[in-house]
RNA sequence: GCCUUGGUGGUGGAACUGGUAGACACGCAGGACUUAAAAUCCUGUUCGCAGCAAUGCGAGUGCGGGUUCGAUUCCCGCCUGAGGCACCA
């Protein structure tokens, strides 16, 4: 995560030099290159540059003319994405030279679309021993290597390190390349010829939207200008709309209002990340008309405790976010320099595809275990809804489409069977199933905890909904403490037992622990155990059902206010005061012990866990069964861990 | 290619600091209630071998090694799934 925010922004730390050029028509010509590698200057063996570079026009020199004319006309010819696709090694020679400003080496210039116009200077000096890219291009263009890494460059591939002494490197020589880097940088500015330089890579971030729903900008158009409203307009706010569909030529919405349109206001809105990076702060105090929010408010709410997220707002939402938090606490405004105090990535609910194979150019479909027997089959997504597990319901196929309601099929053992694939959930795809259904099956609570109970939170998986029997039978198991069927009202006010009371606390002890680990699937079984355990001490008891119903809450937050006002409470579920864990509800006096006896766990023993390991290791060596064990061999350690285990090596 | 993650029964998963692997649930098998079904309840369910049985023995957390009395957990090497980054000099 924070790996992707750093490469997003793309922060390197370099140096910028001037080269002069040599050998061309028009002199005094500089040639600027970035590098984050100045240590390498005595291997630079060649120079590139773009090509849109605008030097290109001044420094080709009659010879290279034509080849530099066609090199470009073909670079223009290939589209940005054919440009990603085959990385092929593509260049031209210029005619024209730099030279080494410590060494006085003449250095060709080449144009090549593998150095990118938009970064840096758009030129590199490229060192072919340190670098992989300009390693494969010296060798494909056969220009000479100057190898100044000694032995860490063996001639067949480029080696990128920092850690290796510097060799054929003049004052270098000997110095270790990392430390080099400020050596260098320190002579290039003695000489003024060069500055060590932070770069950042640049990012298309239109900071614009042709929708309704978003910030308006506060800006007037008067004769292609831009001009911001003055302060005693502001705020300004999204007009009242009847419809929310595109203005005219592709526009916003907004530029379907005459009255806007006739005051030249901007007709695009601002994006999501606009607001969503700051409105946490807003809402902290949203009926301050004098100010976003007050420093004294901010700093008693302080920030947001949790941000959960998935990784595709890493560098969308996430990233702003933090920006503009800084930039606010900069300004003195906030008192935090991070929104968030946690991170939590939830995982994504993927979908399960199910696929047909049609041969093709017919109607004729092939079961997957046969598609092997044939050459060309199309792979075609299909409705899972009408698989059942991987069966496929022929007739509600031929229904499905008009163009299969004609279709046939090649069956393997009478059944139509489908391929797999585990995808992110689409309706292109085919694999969505609508939610709607299983909440009006099973209710909301039931699918709120199902989607807990699938598995840690963090983790992806394909929607599955094999086990949601098992949560709403959970579900209905809690309400019939309360209720029963049949004899109606059945919860009480009788005092609960030391073993009901027990029950409850294990219960509030893993939901507070595993709620604050998000650890909400072993939370869900918990809640399991302790209604199990409940119904089979038959406890319908008000005292331990109403602080339980408190714990389920956040889980299954419909039924429990329920119950809850079924209880004759009048005010919410969710005013109510947490329980509060009591161990000594919980303590145990003896502990069945799992005997091991050379790592092997051979039986249990219940010890009291007041006895001292002397106690324990002779009760345990006068077990029969361990003496049956141990007979005739002598005991070489005695292992005891007070409340976990025994363990004998003999 | 680089980085980050994951791999445990038929299935989803549990085991929090190295201490009884498989909690909880699904599915499956058998049983109770019922004219029948639904619902509910009970029993069993990692695999293999032996036994009528209770049970016993062995193997077992992707694969191969190591550390340890003891490893799903720690270390080394490998296989493999998922996600991200990738001409950024």
């Amino acid at each position: 995560m924070k790996e992707m925010q750093t490469n997003w922004i793309g922060k390197s730390y370099g140096a910028e030099i001037d080269f002069e050029i040599t050998g061309v028509p028009t002199a005094g010509q500089q040639l600027k290159v970035y590098t984050t590698r100045p240590d390498t200057i005595f291997g630079v063996d060649f120079m590139v540059i773009a090509p849109e570079h605008e030097l290109i026009n001044t420094i080709t020199t009659a010879d290279q003319q034509a080849a530099v004319d066609e090199y470009c006309t073909y670079v223009k010819s290939r589209s940005e994405r054919e440009r990603q696709a085959e990385k092929k090694i593509s260049g031209c020679f210029t005619g024209a030279y730099a030279i080494n400003p410590f060494n006085g080496v003449k250095i060709p210039i080449w144009i090549s679309e593998y150095v990118l116009a938009g970064y840096g200077t758009g030129a590199i000096m490229a060192v072919p021993c340190g670098d992989d890219r300009d390693f494969k291009f010296a060798q494909h263009f056969n220009i000479p290597i100057t190898n100044i890494l000694g032995d860490a460059f063996n001639g067949e591939e480029a080696n990128s390190t920092k850690d290796a002494k510097l060799h054929n490197s003049d004052f270098l020589n000997g110095v270790v390349m990392r430390d080099a880097i400020a050596i260098v940088n320190k002579r290039l500015e003695e000489m003024g010829i060069g500055i060590a330089k932070v770069n950042y890579r640049m990012r298309d971030a239109a900071f614009s939207r042709q929708r309704y729903w978003g910030e308006p900008f506060p800006i007037q158009w008067k004769n292609g200008t831009a001009y911001p409203l003055t302060e005693t307009d502001l705020p300004l706010l999204l007009p009242e709309v009847d419809t929310y569909s595109p203005g005219p030529e592709g526009e916003g919405p907004l530029a379907n209002i005459p009255d806007w349109v006739a005051k030249e206001l901007e007709t695009n809105t601002m994006p999501g990340y606009a607001g969503s990076s700051w409105y946490f702060l807003r809402y902290m105090d949203p009926h301050n008309e004098q100010e976003f929010c007050n420093r004294a408010v901010s700093d008693y709410w302080n920030q947001v405790d949790l941000y959960i997220g998935g990784t595709e707002h890493a560098v969308g939402h996430l990233l702003y976010s933090r920006m503009w938090t800084k930039a606010l606490f900069d300004l003195g405004h906030i008192g935090f320099d991070e929104p968030f105090k946690k991170l939590l990535n939830q995982g994504m609910i993927q979908g399960s595809s199910r696929f047909v194979y049609r041969l093709k150019g017919t109607q004729e479909f092939i079961s997957y275990g046969l598609i092997k027997d044939f050459e060309t089959v199309d792979k075609l997504h299909v409705d899972v809804n009408i698989v059942d597990g991987i069966e496929l319901d022929t007739a509600a196929f031929n229904k499905w489409k008009p163009d299969y309601a004609g279709a046939s099929f090649q069956l393997e053992d009478g059944k139509y069977l489908c391929g797999t694939e585990v995808e992110k959930m689409s309706k292109s795809k085919f694999n969505t199933v609508n939610p709607d259904e299983l909440v009006q099956k099973f209710g909301a609570d039931t699918f709120r905890m199902y989607e807990m109970f699938l598995g840690p939170v963090e983790q992806s998986k394909p929607w599955d909904t094999k086990g949601i029997e098992g949560v709403h039978r959970f579900i209905k198991k809690l309400w019939r403490l309360f209720f029963d069927e049949l004899k109606g009202k059945v919860w009480n006010e009788e005092a609960p037992t030391a073993a009901e009371l027990k029950v409850l606390h294990k219960a509030i002890k893993k939901t507070q622990d595993d709620t604050e680990r998000f650890s909400f699937n072993t939370a869900v079984s918990g809640f399991m155990i302790c209604v199990n355990e409940l119904a089979d001490l038959k406890c319908n008891k008000r005292a331990v059902l109403e602080p339980l119903l408190i714990l389920v809450t956040p889980y299954a937050p419909h039924v429990a206010e329920e119950l809850w006002s079924l209880l004759g409470n009048t005010s919410s579920i969710l005013d109510a005061a947490y329980p509060v864990f009591d161990p000594s509800h919980v303590v145990e006096s003896a502990k069945e012990y799992p005997v091991s006896i050379n790592g092997k766990v051979r039986t249990n023993l219940l010890i009291s866990l007041d006895a001292t390991e002397a106690e324990v290791q002779e009760l345990v060596l006068a077990n029969e069964l361990v003496q049956k064990w141990v007979e005739g061999k002598s005991l070489k350690k005695f292992i005891f861990v007070k409340g976990r285990m025994i363990n004998l090596v003999i």
